[in-house]
DNA sequence: TGCTGGCACTCGCCTGCGGTGAGTGCCAAG
DNA sequence: CTTGGCACTCACCGCAGGCGAGTGCCAGCA
């Protein structure tokens, strides 16, 4: 078990690093920080911490900078998330509060969290497997052409083609849309499955066909995990990533592309409180590089989907969280507003 | 007026260096492309050439790079859009036509186009303005709000809520939803305003605030051009760029950010036929390095948006063209299709 | 046992220096 | 108008030397 003191060693490193992007060493670190000792004392200290594995040194006879590991013990036992300030708070109020409808919503989150953290944001859309239904409408578009919308509570809007075996008449497509929402509206879209379930045998035989179409496309909608998508900004921070530049950014730029990679990695995150994962506890290799601090969001006590941000290991931890988190709770309460 | 040969030197000098990315000197020059005369006459055509400001050389005693200028008179009079082989078209094709719906199309689109031209890519969403009404729907929400969703012939769908003074009955709803697409439905945006100028007077007198409430809403959407959305990638090609990286690429990420700027950059481009904006033509300064290559794209002969490529003015020029136009024109079809 | 000052050592970074070579401009001759 | 020759420029490369931040180790002291 590591001392007090080389743990506020460690901590020094850290933030110092963080600030100044150069391997900070013993003599700068008594100069900066109020530690009592001496640079020899640290300079011990530092041998121990290396030794475990928390600080690296780049070459010999240059300063440490922290590792993985290091910055995983800063942000479990070290750092506190550091809260926004009142008119910080107020500025994200306001600045979400104009949003005029879902994708602006979204958008005005990452361009704000972009800006807070000065680092990639990403942001999630309300994702529908937890949502509920707020509408379905059927549209006839052509005898045996049937457009399905879907309407979740969280404003977000799908669409479908259908295409029938059958014509589908009028008439029968406006009952089986009253029967549908009559059913289905204001309901969990995981209990959706069961509540149609009989519905076919309530019509004709010769629209059942129809009816089970237009269902399973329903339903088939309800589940489409991987129409789940997601907002980035924010990108041009990446240029303060680092002196050696094209190779730490061009597989960052590519995980980004990447909506696959980044839903999972949203999705890798707990379900509840702040995840934090860094350099290579990233599964994705172009992201061994980065930090991902990420945090579920939602309209009402639940979390409906995920934010965050991608950025250099060598991050302001206390103060990306904090941002984040703080976004979180806006865009929540922006959310069960509307 | 710049002799034959002098042309066909620029020519030369554009080729070499976008393949090598150095300045090109007299020698090199006369070693890879069959000129017939020597280094020495070479150097007194590219005298000539700088004088006029079609070539440059960073410093004294080092080859010559185009300038914008250079660039422009190459693509104007030099260069033939390289035409897609048949594999290629093949491919684009079949690439295209497994999309399911229209973010799926603009999508594939935005891939294939930053991987075919390695460059950035950025794709237009079929634009309302052009396009035409396929259905309007009114969805009740509570007594007083509103849903509008409106469904283009592009497929692209627009939800809006509307806050009503007071309730609106089910049926009278029901009757405007039918008078509305009847009138409307397969008409163009444009026409709209003055097929609905009268609806409010076939109704009652205490529906008729909020008819008009409705429609007013309707006609927003209608001209919110605003809302014109667009999809980026290939970003991760901007490692491409250039050896003094961050410089010019930062300013790059920021335009790209920007969705207003680049919604002003396609729509700069002429309407019909492929335009080629070269460094400082384009209007952004963040952009004085890059060169913009933007063509319209529809489903029927006319274009109903805009997508392109942003590159290095540095940049293969009939090659991507021959890209840029291919891809526009299987967009175009398989929106027809659908 | 743990902290401290001292000391020799390492090694990346900066600077200055000459050599090299690609590329140029000019000129006189064909 | 083209061409070969020639002197000149100047970015780039490699090398050596000095500087300095930072380290590890050790002996002395509380």
């Amino acid at each position: 078990m590591l001392s007090e003191r080389r743990l506020e060693v460690l901590r020094a490193i850290v933030q110092d690093y963080v600030g100044t992007e150069e391997p900070v060493g013993s003599k700068a670190l008594t100069e900066r920080h109020r530690l009592g000792v001496s640079p020899a004392t640290v300079r011990n200290d530092m041998a121990a911490l290396e030794e475990e594995g928390y600080i690296a040194q780049p070459h010999t006879s240059a300063g440490r900078i922290p590792t993985d590991k290091g910055y995983r013990l800063f942000v479990d036992k070290l750092a506190a998330v550091k809260p926004m300030t009142a008119p910080e708070r107020r500025a994200i109020h306001n600045f979400l509060e104009g949003a005029v409808d879902l994708d602006d919503v979204v958008g005005r989150t990452v361009r704000l969290l972009a800006q807070l953290t000065r680092q990639v944001a990403v942001v999630q859309y309300p994702s529908l497997t937890r949502s509920t239904v707020r509408h379905v409408e059927l549209l006839s578009l052509a005898p045996a052409r049937v457009m399905l919308v879907l309407i979740t509570d969280t404003g977000r809007v799908e669409q479908r083609m259908i295409d029938c075996h059958a014509p589908f008449g009028e008439t029968s497509l406006a009952d089986l849309r009253a029967r549908l929402n009559s059913r289905v509206a204001g309901r969990r879209f995981a209990d959706v499955p069961r509540l149609v379930e009989d519905l076919p045998e309530a019509f004709d035989v010769e629209d059942r066909g129809n009816v089970s179409t237009v269902l399973s496309a329903l339903l088939e909608t309800l589940v489409e995990e991987n129409e789940e998508r997601l907002m980035i900004g924010g990108t041009a921070n990446l240029t303060r990533f680092g002196h050696d530049f094209p190779l730490t950014i061009r597989p960052v730029l590519e995980a980004l592309e990447e909506q696959v990679v980044l839903l999972k990695l949203l999705g890798e995150a707990k379900d509840s409180g702040m995840t934090v994962r860094i350099g290579h506890e990233n599964a994705h290799e172009g992201l061994n590089s980065t930090s991902v601090v990420s945090v579920g969001y939602g309209s009402g006590g639940e979390a409906v989907a995920k934010l965050g941000v991608v950025g250099p290991t060598r991050m302001d931890y206390p103060g990306t969280m904090g941002a984040v988190r703080a976004v979180a709770r806006y865009v929540g309460q922006i959310l069960a507003e509307s």
